[in-house]
DNA sequence: AGGGAATATTCCTGTCAAGGAATATTTAAG
DNA sequence: CTTAAATATTCCTTGACAGGAATATTCCCT
C-alpha cells in the first residue's frame, strides 16, 4: 500500500474546479439540456462547450442521451453524494471542538522531548 | 453584472483538486501538525510543503500559528461548511425525481412527432 | 555573537490544460 | 444525394502550476 488519498475522487473536484465547468454544473441543475442551449446561456463556443462537456462526462458528473442530431446533458447524481459524504466526514472540524484539546497535548509533548 | 458563479468559492475546490494538498488536508483532519511533520508523513521535500501549504492558507483552508520555530498548520471549519451547504443545494439531484419528469415529456415529443 | 534547526522564498524547467480556429461526423430534411 | 444543423475532434499556441535545487529568513541555544 501506498498511503493514496482515500476518501474524495480528486478527479470530481479537478473537474469542478473550472469556471466553465462549474458554471455547466450550476446550470443543469435545474433540469437537462442540450450542447447548444448551454453554450448559448453560458456565452460558451460550442467547441469549448463540447470540450467541457466531455470532461464532466469523463469523470462522471453528466451523463449524455443521444436524441436524433442533439445530445442532451444531465447532472448524475453520484458524484454530489460522495462529495457530501465526503464533506460531511469532516464535521469534527466543522462544528470545531477538537484542536484545543490536541494542540495541549501536542504541546506537552514537544515541551518534554526538547 | 455577468452571470458569475454564485455558490461556490472556486479557489477552495482548485486548492483541493491537488493529490498532495489533498493528503495535507486528510492528514491535518485528526489535528495540527508542524510543517516538518507534514512532510515526513507524507514523503514531501520541505519546501514543497511548504508551498503546497501557502496555496492552502491563502484560500483559507488552513491557518497557521507561529510557536517559536515551528509553524502549526491547522484546518478551518468555514470552507468545508460552505462546501457542504453548496453540496446540499444539489439534493434535488442527488435524490434523483425531476429528470424523469423532463425526459418523459420529452419522450412524448419525440412520438408524437414520428 | 555564532551555529544550527525549522520554515519560507526564489529561480528554473517541464508538463498539462484551456482557448481559438478549422475540420470531421452524424443526422434530419428536401 | 445534397445540404444544413448540431455536435465532436484535431491541431496549435499560450499560460498556469508543480517539482527540484539552492538560498534566504527566523528563531533557539550556548
Amino acid at each position: 500500500m501506498s498511503g493514496k488519498n482515500p476518501g474524495m475522487d480528486m478527479t470530481t473536484l479537478s473537474a469542478l474546479a473550472e469556471p466553465n465547468r462549474m458554471d455547466i454544473v450550476e446550470l443543469l441543475r435545474d433540469g437537462p439540456l442540450t450542447v447548444g442551449e448551454i453554450a448559448d446561456r453560458l456565452r460558451l463556443r460550442q467547441p469549448q462547450a463540447s470540450k467541457h462537456l466531455k470532461v464532466l462526462s469523463d469523470n462522471g458528473i453528466l451523463e449524455v442521451r443521444a436524441e436524433a442530431n442533439r445530445r442532451i446533458y444531465k447532472l448524475r447524481p453520484e458524484p454530489f453524494q460522495a462529495l457530501d459524504s465526503w464533506v460531511k466526514s469532516f464535521r469534527r472540524v466543522m462544528e470545531d471542538r477538537f484542536d484545543n484539546l490536541e494542540d495541549y497535548l501536542r504541546e506537552l509533548q514537544n515541551k518534554e522531548q526538547s
